[in-house]
DNA sequence: TTGAAAGCGCTAACAA
DNA sequence: TTGTTAGCGCTTTCAA
């Protein structure tokens, strides 16, 4: 049914190592007969079987991502906007890319097991990276290719592209300061994940630097998702006395903090400010535009993936470790012109 | 440097093919060398050969998927949500998932080809039906095996699953009739889409059917993003006279039309009534809260990769066509209790 | 109950 | 410039 280099050779009347030489591009091949099995090829709709070539190159020219999610119905665009820079990049070096969706826990270990031990693909990209992160520990252990999305604080040596959290909520914490606020609450990620602790770390430097209490009340937590910001932002907007701003680790739940605030009465960029972290598509549009600090993922899925494939190829990337800068992307959400400033002082 | 058959073969001093049989589970081993070889198999931590394995069995136990974007900052949680559901059923079938992303034109043509012709998957998926799509017509030419999320306009046969959009924009139309709207205009989806065409024939059937003209220029066409459907909304809400109700084909856009009412200073529920179709995560806790037209895309998601690797083993499915009707689920956008209804008409 | 041999489709070392 | 041979790791006849 396929056809196979077999089916070329004898229809040209050479072996088929001419024929795969001809194919492979190699000049040991006469003029002459390497047009005829060229053009035999094509007439033919022959394609290499890529699993004969991986077999033998050992080599599947696959990289695979396993995207940790919390249940069925997730679906934060982070993911979709990584996958896409990710999957884009491979194709450009003719990489596929095998995606496995798992919770973090044992059936997220054994797919890892599985996908190494089985040779499935040429190298792992491991993304949103935790506390003693046992898929890096096992990947070290292995000594199987790898690139994450993430620093560690495991005291180990493996290359890396992330963003500086702490920096970006650094900026946007400052940036909430500097129009007045004083009572700033925070909604955290679970802090099992690395990035959680970074950017908590940039809250609170930053108020305890412009000489504000963090007060404990005001730190919550939040599992990234929408819902979770709602909730949360109610419960902090209800304290006595209120937050005039809401920090949300990342933009899904700045938008439920929104959503929290708006139930409440609340004009967001006037009676309270609110901003995020990631700028995915969706809060440019939003309303009100939500204010936030972007890093670039999709171009960090890019990133990720070509330096996966030049270790894949065996070579050292010019940058093991890349620690981008993020940008505070001022919007509607924080109070453009200082308004959400003036009111939410004047009701202190 | 990994564990083959032969390794394990060498250490309990068996045949290759006893170490094979034995761990494939036939009976024809002795007890007595079964429980060596699978102890041994054990402690080396062998991994059967996947792409080895493929090559000899002539199945990759992999399933494919295309994913067709617009541009690098795609980020429809649609698609994470399909992509979910695949994968999660996939991996109950012990079957790997591979993806690709490309935008439709040459180049996605290319990528089905290659996976086709490369034999690197079993079968493919294929999401988002389009008229006279040729993604179909190359699958059924070349007789390989796939699964559809959508109907086509082509006569072909062919396995797939689909909501009636048709239904779920009489209900969506029908309802906002029923709460006293009589100018409603829709956002469609590009007409290239097959739901497209479905869901607006919904739209307009209904409005004729309760002897509502249908205006053109009330018809706007959004690329299902966001933006879009800002963009989109706010040239409908600028029209003399303007609508009352404005109906998305899916959740994103509807959440860029209730932007842009916010932005001309409506209250959405109140002065303008706006509903989606998907009923993603997102728009149950935004603000307010979407009513719109719910289609179960997980299961979905689910649904079509079991059918698809029923194929691929050989069995007919039970049903080869599979419509299922979508749910309507009012919130707060539309208007509850009416209160859109009476200030819309108040102003007419 | 076990092993030898062949072969999946391809590449590569070596010989001619 | 071309062909023969071997082999990637596995499964599967067939024979012992």
């Amino acid at each position: 049914m396929a056809v196979t280099l077999k089916d070329i050779a004898r229809r040209v009347g050479v072996s088929v190592t001419t024929v795969s030489r001809a194919l492979g591009g190699y000049d040991d091949v006469a003029e002459e007969t390497k047009r005829r099995i060229l053009q035999a090829a094509q007439e033919m709709g022959y394609h290499p079987h890529i699993i004969a070539q991986s077999l033998q190159r050992q080599r599947t020219n696959t990289v695979g991502l396993i995207i940790p999610t919390a249940g069925p119905r997730f679906s934060d665009p982070y993911f979709t906007e990584i996958l896409t820079g990710i999957g884009n990049e491979a194709a450009k070096h003719e990489f596929d890319l095998l995606v496995s969706t798992r919770a973090p826990g044992a059936q997220e270990r054994e797919a890892y097991e599985r996908i190494v031990g089985s040779r499935r693909v040429d190298g792992l990209l491991v993304i949103r990276t935790r506390c003693r992160d046992e898929r890096i520990t096992y990947l070290m252990e292995s000594g199987f290719p790898f690139v994450a999305f993430g620093r560690s604080d495991l005291d180990l040596d493996f290359p890396y592209v992330d963003v500086d959290g702490t920096k970006g909520l650094d900026e946007a914490t400052q940036y909430l300061i500097d129009l007045g606020h004083r009572r700033i609450a925070y909604i955290s990620a679970p802090l099992d994940l690395m990035f959680a602790k970074y950017r908590l770390a940039g809250y609170k430097g930053t108020m305890e630097r412009n000489g504000l209490s963090v007060r404990e009340e005001w730190i919550a937590i939040g599992r990234l998702t929408q819902e979770d910001g709602y909730r949360e932002g109610l419960k902090l907007l209800d304290l006595e006395p209120a937050p005039t701003a809401i920090i949300a680790a990342n933009d899904l739940m700045a938008l439920g903090a929104i959503s929290a605030a708006q139930d409440r009465g609340l004009i967001v960029g006037r009676d309270v400010a609110v901003t995020g972290f990631d700028d995915i598509p969706l809060v440019e549009h939003s309303h009100p535009a939500l204010t936030t600090v972007r890093q670039p993922i999709y171009h960090i899925g890019t990133m990720i993936c070509s330096m996966l494939i030049q270790v894949i190829h065996g070579e050292e990337p010019a940058e093991r470790h890349i620690l981008l800068e993020p940008t505070l992307v001022v919007r509607e959400s924080s109070g453009v012109g200082g308004q959400a400033t003036v009111d939410a002082l004047g009701s202190e």
